[in-house]
DNA sequence: TGTACATCAGTGAACGCGCGTTCACTGATGTAC
DNA sequence: TGTACATCAGTGAACGCGCGTTCACTGATGTAC
């Protein structure tokens, strides 16, 4: 997948004008290959399984992905941008505390720690996947880092954006802890994180 | 890899006696394994793959692990053993911010963070190795827990505890950070995490 | 020290299977006149 | 409203390849007497 564009940048398809039904049948692609990787893992993520999965015929899934390299940077870029998403309710929260419960609820679900896990393997072994990784997480720290800066005018915006990194690293560091893949969430040091995590934000 | 034996139990190979050729060749096996799983990732690491770079015939490695899974399991106990090994060493410095310091230092290698995201993935999907993460994880918090009992015995084991899994947390995910794979290091951030860190062990 | 034998170590060929990809094709839908 | 045509959507068969695994076999090393 070299090459990858940064987060949200044009899809990874030819140009190609896609009907309601085409964007539609697409999505639902994209759906059945989520579920293949949360449950069984990249090397799983098998045209012939995504097919099976989306009840379609593996020709006609590789009319809207014609190389299993296009589907994984669609499936990249998706699961990025709607994390991106995903961030800006609970980061518009007036309060410190409120935005650190909100961000750490959205932790408990196992799939999308166990989807981000496969984004990180992917990482390591290709340069075009990290570089779109990269810049996610470069958009999560400035967001942060606004939300820090909103709170705490004093810091310079490279205080701001040290307390940002440090808060984005906590967090995905607990999200292990408290999904089931490294261990199981526990009450004290829930507590303790967050306590930590609002502590960084004023 | 369903059964996977916790950290450090019996290797994967039936009961049978290696003279000291047989487990050198082991060795130089698990190294091309590992290799291989950092370079090229889970899917990349084949059997054929891992015979021609440890410079033996697939039949051959095969006579050391007879299946994928054992050499897999192999791997996988090798270096949770190996993790842990590398803890004792900074977790006995005397002073809490050497402490921090020695434990950072390594997380700059970059080949370590590659593996455990592989291994993280690998939890994901895989219930034996998911058991085998959480019990290495298990003995890396309590190792914590006591150093931070050492310097605190004022606090009660729970809180010591709690301390020991946002330490493991903060420190899993600054790796992330500091290793290229989500980012790369900064002066500013690193001293941010250090003294949080620091600060969770007095 | 020699010999017989068990075990360890390594070889090479073959197997069936699922993989990504290619391709020629058909049918459905939209569009221009 | 009809017709012609381009484009979109979907089908089905086939390909070559690398995979994990099985197996019969040979050679090297250790051990008991």
């Amino acid at each position: 997948m070299t090459g990858a564009d940064p987060v949200g940048a044009a899809e990874a398809l030819p140009a190609r004008r896609l009907t309601a039904k085409g964007a539609e049948r697409r999505r639902r692609i994209l759906d059945a290959a989520t579920e293949l990787l949360v449950s069984e893992g990249h090397a799983a993520l098998t045209l012939r399984g995504v097919a099976a999965r989306a009840e379609i015929r593996l020709g006609n899934l590789q009319y809207y992905f014609p190389t299993r390299g296009d589907l994984v940077a669609a499936l990249l870029d998706r699961h990025l941008v709607a994390a991106l998403d995903r961030l800006r309710g609970p980061l518009a929260a007036r309060d410190a505390a409120t935005l650190v419960r909100l961000l750490l609820d959205e932790h408990l679900d196992r799939s999308l720690t166990v989807l981000f896990t496969e984004v990180w393997a992917l990482a390591g072994h290709d340069e075009g996947v990290a570089v779109a990784v990269r810049a996610f997480y470069r958009r999560y720290e400035e967001l942060v880092a606004a939300a820090v800066s909103g709170r705490r005018p004093d810091l310079t915006p490279t205080e701001a954006a040290a307390r940002a990194r440090v808060f984005v690293s906590l967090m995905e560091g607990a999200a292990l802890f408290r999904s089931g893949i490294a261990g199981d969430p526990q009450a004290d040091s829930d507590q303790l994180v967050s306590s930590l995590a609002t502590g960084l934000l004023e």
